[in-house]
DNA sequence: CGGCAGATCATCCGAACGGTGGATCCGCGA
DNA sequence: TCGCGGATCCACCGTTCGGATGATCTGCCG
């Protein structure tokens, strides 16, 4: 049976270089596009596939974790193929936790990629070797996991707020800041926040 | 009389679109590709294409720049024509640099990447409305140009560095690294070094 | 030659920051 | 039920930072 394929990304080059590469396999045919979130979730119920791939970054509307979330709202069974450029921590674990089955990056080569569509339309796991191994590293250091109120703190911090400002902007006093400030240093291995925005604009990929 | 293409992309996806959106023109002709910027410089010799496209970020070996220079070297007369997905101040200026004929983003649409390809092959240059507006905005406000020896020292303080590790690594005093910075402050209009590190980050890109 | 921009160094001062050591409250799981 | 981790708050203290101001030296361009 064949795979019937959505594609999801804002670049018509993505998604004209996917369509060409999938649809040289008999097995897999695209039968739909979407270059944002609203069209993808549409074009659901439209076209019944039975597999989504999905940009994280689409350029407006929505971002694709809201799209599969939504996709994922209307289709519990759908299985959702993140294809994206970038790996970050945090990309990474919100796909997973909107529902993604798989995380696959834009350089994987075309056979991985196959394997990947026929992987998810089965509705197995398949994560890129990058991406698998930076998940379990993270598991494994479970030290250096941000809580979430760390991870705000430092994305406001990113982008490059005093203390006080941080306190107003978070409905904290400026001594709980210093007191999130200071875990998250010792978490990030650094001493200044100036450090801190660095090593947190590096890893959580910018824009 | 056709385009012949060399498409120069490190992602076999982004090599598949591009090849299926140009092979679609009659007048245009995808004749090779290459995955690293050395193959894109054999490709060259061996291939004589009438254009070159080039991603920046290639994966391994030489980066955008580097190659564009050295087919620049091997043929003066070949136009490259830059096709990647970030627009950065720093990027668009080495590559212009470098010899490249256009800028284009990732993001266009395939109108406008078709008259971008005959434009360039015809020897004239493209840009990309977001990086021609931007390119404009900094001709147009020098004041905010940083000094080599600023660049060199934002480019440290984007690595978290404080005032004293930055005097040691430039080898010049405190006191002469604190007046860099606060010219440098002044010409980003921020006040504070996590603030110039978030700004740094964005507008050189990363890794 | 004269001026101007860039790079260098210096001093002073108040504000911001980072480290340390505490404290309370809450919810969750052993 | 007891403990533990997360989130909140506080005080103290030395260090660092940022702003203001002024000075010298170099090289370049008109």
């Amino acid at each position: 049976m064949t795979v019937t394929v959505l594609l999801v990304d804002d670049h018509a080059v993505v998604r004209a270089g996917l369509r060409a590469l999938l649809d040289s396999q008999p097995d897999i045919e695209v039968i739909a596009e979407a270059g944002t979130g609203e069209e993808a979730v549409d074009a659901v119920t439209d076209c019944r596939p039975r597999l989504v791939t999905m940009d994280l970054a689409l350029g407006s509307g929505i971002d694709g974790v809201e799209a599969i979330r939504r996709i994922r709202q209307l289709d519990r069974d759908l299985p959702v193929l993140v294809f994206t450029t970038y790996d970050t921590d945090a990309d990474v674990v919100r796909a997973i936790d909107a529902g993604a089955i798989g995380y696959l990056l834009k350089d994987s080569t075309p056979q991985e990629i196959f394997a990947a569509v026929r992987g998810a339309a089965a509705g197995q796991s398949v994560l890129s070797p990058p991406v698998a191994s930076r998940l379990l590293q993270q598991m494994q250091r479970p030290e250096e996991a941000l809580t979430p109120r760390e991870a705000e703190l430092l994305t406001l911090l990113a982008k490059g707020m005093t203390n006080k400002e941080l306190g107003k902007a978070l409905f904290i006093s400026e001594a709980t800041v210093k007191t999130h400030l200071a875990h998250i240093y010792s978490k990030l291995g650094v001493d200044t926040r100036a450090a801190a925005v660095s090593v947190a604009l590096r890893r959580q990929g910018i824009r």
